[in-house]
DNA sequence: AGAGTGGGCCTTTTT
DNA sequence: GGCCCACTCT
């Protein structure tokens, strides 16, 4: 939205450039010129919460809050980006300044700079969830665990527990008791098996995610001076998608707000949808609790949707007990009520879906106003295959993100390793790739390389066949790690494609083509950056590659229907939206039905999944969904369709021959 | 012994 | 598409 703004009438030594008065309803006006103190601002959906905080910083700044005083911790990066450079636009200056990201983001910001003190190195590397998994297995090989005896948790499970006990703050023990009660006489040995993964890591230089929160609380708890630097640095703390956090991210926030205590947190309750990463929101509802004299504003103007689509919102919510009492305002006039269509399975849904889309563009519809949105990715693959046979453009937020594709990992391993030498799983990553070499040799490559031998004298200790590759290997290694090269991760990239890796793509990847393209993007992304840690960490936080488009920015206006996840969809809006696979067991899903809050935390979802709709609303179901076993499963409604009064939607059957629906 | 390959089975959500 | 397992090849 493109205002003019005036300048405030009343005189002043420096007057304000924003008119907020008139860009802001009653409510949002009131949080933005808060006094300063603890702020709870509950927004309920589309009710202008980044608009809000958006003028909240504009306001403080205008008030001569020094930009790097003030810290704003968002869900995404993207997010944090997209509201600094809105405060750009509306205060006509730079703000470079501002500390703002992902909780994660900052904690690496924050590391690098004091890592030592916990005796890691500056230059450490990030591990994504698949370097834990692997780290965590080669330490359950280590630790010699009888797991033929008796059934002991994978890599996998065992990085979820340790995760868990992080984010939650609480024992290993804990964490199995409450969420795997049958590992539960495993606590001891599953403890022994983290004792060793964090030793592991700090020996090979290498942080997780949850590190990057864990290491960095540690670092203000244990150092006076570096907590006392940061508490006095942040005058202001804003916090987005607060009901989101858990108990280490509030924790955190609490200890950076303590000695100005300006601290304002934003969130609604009722789009809680992260427990299972140990999100409570718990921490939103109690927080006048925790902040004497709380300043309490509630934003409850919708702005988004028809009262059509807000009415089974605000009717579908109240079935949950845990909440905020809240009830949602509609503004725009009244629309079309939302659908219930159903289907006779998978693809007919598809077919309805792609057909409606073909409709809505007839009726001037941008397919980027359009999104169909599921409970799981694989919800989405027949509506996939079906726009692809009628040539709609899609784009899909996948369950994989960018880094985690092979080629990438496999590009950014070598870098990886060439500026931090610790870095057993970048080097065993990187060793694997070359032919005859699997698990057990890398193992004996790393216990000599790590052991002081120069790469370069390891020729014969390398498999026969890979000898040349070898010499190529430490050659390229050296190389990058040259004065001239290791600063420049772009050059770095376009040498290690260079030098052997385009062959092992042609040779292993049919779709050579695309990956070599990715990693051609990846190389113009990495030129931005003035250090290769940077780009490093920056690559390992990134979320979604449609989500944070970082790579290819062309696409970014490119017309296309957006397939997501709701989880994924938080935060966003689109004319349009379907809601697919509304069925018993896949929304909600089986497993959230297995724990006592789990049916409310999917009611939660499904709010987010309606509330991101302005004008029209589709939700399907199938009866008949193909089972992996071919069998056909007869399918009920979602119970949260069922549960709204009928009347509130529109009920049909979708018949395609006819178009009747 | 260890590397590589193919088939069968399953799939919640993510920084 | 990923993971595990069994099988074959070096």
């Amino acid at each position: 939205m493109s205002r003019e703004y005036v300048l405030n009438p009343v005189e002043r030594a420096e007057p304000l450039r924003i008119d907020y008065a008139s860009l802001l309803n009653e409510q949002q006006l009131a949080a933005v010129q808060a006094p300063a103190g603890p702020i709870l601002v509950i927004a309920g959906a589309g009710s202008g919460k980044t608009r809000t905080l958006t003028y909240r910083v504009a306001w403080l700044i205008e008030h001569g809050v020094p930009a790097d005083h003030i810290l704003l911790m968002t869900f995404t990066n993207k997010a944090a980006r997209e509201m600094l450079s809105r405060v750009e636009l509306l205060l006509k200056r730079d703000v470079k300044g501002i500390w703002g990201g992902t909780f994660h983001h900052v904690g690496n910001r924050v590391l690098r700079r004091h890592a030592a003190m916990l005796g890691y190195k500056g230059d450490f590397s990030i591990m994504d969830r698949e370097d834990a998994k692997d780290l965590i297995n080669a330490c359950l090989t280590d630790a010699k665990i009888d797991t033929t005896k008796e059934r002991f948790p994978k890599g996998d499970v065992l990085a979820d527990v340790f995760s868990l006990a992080i984010n939650t703050e609480r024992t290993i023990a804990q964490v199995l008791t409450g969420h795997y009660p049958y590992f539960e006489q495993l606590a001891e040995q599953v403890a022994k098996v983290e004792t060793a993964y964090r030793e592991r890591k700090l020996k090979t230089n290498a942080m997780d995610y949850d590190d990057l929160l864990l290491n960095w609380l540690r670092l203000m708890r244990e150092h006076a001076d570096i907590r006392a630097l940061y508490q006095s640095r942040f005058q202001y703390v804003l916090v987005d998608e607060y009901q989101d956090t858990n108990k280490i991210q509030a924790d955190l926030i609490d200890l950076l707000a303590a000695q100005h205590r300006n601290l304002m947190v934003v969130g609604d309750d009722s789009q809680s949808i992260y427990s299972w990463r140990g999100a409570n929101f718990q921490n939103i509802i109690t927080f006048p609790d925790r902040y004497a004299g709380t300043q309490v504003f509630k934003i409850e103007t919708n702005y988004r949707s028809v009262p059509e689509i807000l009415e089974l919102a605000n009717e579908s919510i109240s079935a949950n007990v845990r909440q905020f009492p809240k009830e949602l305002q509609a503004v725009r006039k009244s629309g079309t009520k939302p659908w219930l269509i159903q289907c006779g399975d998978g693809n007919q849904q598809a077919n309805f879906v792609a057909q409606r889309i073909l409709e809505l563009r007839d009726e001037g519809y941008l397919l980027n106003d359009i999104a169909v949105l599921y409970r799981s990715h694989f919800h989405c693959m027949e509506v996939q295959m079906e726009l692809q046979r009628r040539n709609i453009p899609f784009s899909v937020t996948s369950g994989l993100r960018f880094f985690e594709q092979a080629h990438i990992k496999d590009v950014a391993a070598y870098l990886r390793y060439a500026i931090n030498p610790g870095d057993e799983l970048a080097f065993k990553r990187a060793a694997q790739l070359l032919p005859g070499v699997g698990g057990k040799t890398a193992d004996r490559l790393w216990a000599l390389a790590s052991g002081g031998k120069p790469l370069g004298r390891m020729e014969h200790d390398a498999p026969k066949k890979a000898t040349a590759e070898w010499k190529q290997f430490a050659a390229t290694i050296a190389e990058l790690r040259e004065p001239g090269l290791a600063n420049q991760p772009g050059a770095m990239i376009r040498r290690v494609i260079e030098c052997g890796y385009d062959n092992y793509l042609k040779a292993r990847y049919a779709n050579y083509t695309a990956r070599l393209e990715d990693l051609n993007q990846l190389q113009i992304f990495a030129q931005r950056f003035e250090s290769t840690e940077d780009f490093l960490s920056d690559l390992a936080l990134m979320t979604n590659v449609e989500s944070e488009d970082e790579t290819a920015p062309e696409q970014e206006n490119e017309e296309r229907v957006r397939l997501s996840t709701v989880h994924q969809a938080k935060g966003q809006e689109w004319g349009v939206v379907f809601v697919v696979y509304l069925n018993d067991g896949m929304f909600p899903s089986v497993k959230s039905l297995e724990n006592r809050d789990g049916e409310e935390e999917e009611r939660r979802l499904f709010y987010v999944a309606v509330t991101r709709a302005k004008d029209e609303l589709y939700l399907s179901y199938p009866l008949l969904r193909f089972s992996a076993s071919q069998q056909e499963l007869l399918q009920k409604p979602s119970r949260f369709v069922l549960e709204v009064p009928p009347e509130l939607m529109e009920e049909v059957k979708a018949n395609l021959r006819s178009r009747e629906y």
